[in-house]
DNA sequence: GCAATTGTTTTCCATGTGGCTAACCATACC
DNA sequence: GGTATGGTTAGCCACATGGAAAACAATTGC
């Protein structure tokens, strides 16, 4: 888990803004351009191109130019990967209650 | 899902730094002061707090000062409500699949 | 009351981020 | 070949962020 450190750093900036997170969902659906997918957004393109270089330097996009067109895919397991972070906290989080509660049991044992 | 999405945004952002995820690590095994938070850091204390103010103004941690002492404690509530992002995209991105599916089935029974 | 502990405020700095315009390739198309 | 289309590069700007130092509370404990 130290390792990933970076990763999970690059992947939650990456995150951390609407219009990528945009982007993410729409890529969800499938495949797209990137002058497709910058149609919905009032920006301009160089503008918009940094976001898909933050997505891309964080890999939860892959790009590939063919011709003049360059086709943005997901890569949902970066994504999933993310995800399996909020599963661990969850286990540390959970496994507190355990304790917690094995303490109060303990306790109460102690109390007669 | 519009409406959450600056709160997402904070989440989001407060998560993607090192420090500030150990210590949802670190509170996810129970609350603790700042400064016991801090110790493990080679970092001032003024530095340090800015992080905690972070994490408390994106809802992940809450704290309460009682003496001198500011006790932090997880919002675990917070955590589970960006994982939940996750699961939301991942439906999308398998929903695209169950499509592509029907679409081969569709396609091969077009064939016959 | 004095001193140590624990945060907080203030100020500063370097760097990163998100946005823009303008100019510039490179490919498709007529 | 000339022109539109789709990206890219290069500069620029305002502002947020992560870090530090220093001085300042405010509480606890002797």
């Amino acid at each position: 888990m130290e390792n990933n450190c970076a990763a999970l750093d690059s992947v939650f900036h990456a995150l951390a803004d609407p219009t990528r997170r945009a982007v993410i969902q729409q890529l969800g659906k499938g495949s797209a351009t990137v002058s497709e997918l910058a149609k919905p957004f009032n920006m301009a393109l160089p503008s918009f191109m940094k976001h898909i270089g933050v997505l891309e330097a964080s890999g939860l996009i892959a790009s590939r130019k063919i011709g003049r067109v360059r086709t943005c895919t997901l890569n949902p397991g970066k994504l999933s990967a993310a995800e399996r972070w909020f599963g661990e906290q969850r286990a540390l989080w959970e496994s507190r209650y355990e304790n917690l509660d094995n303490l109060l049991t303990e306790l109460s044992g102690n109390e007669r």
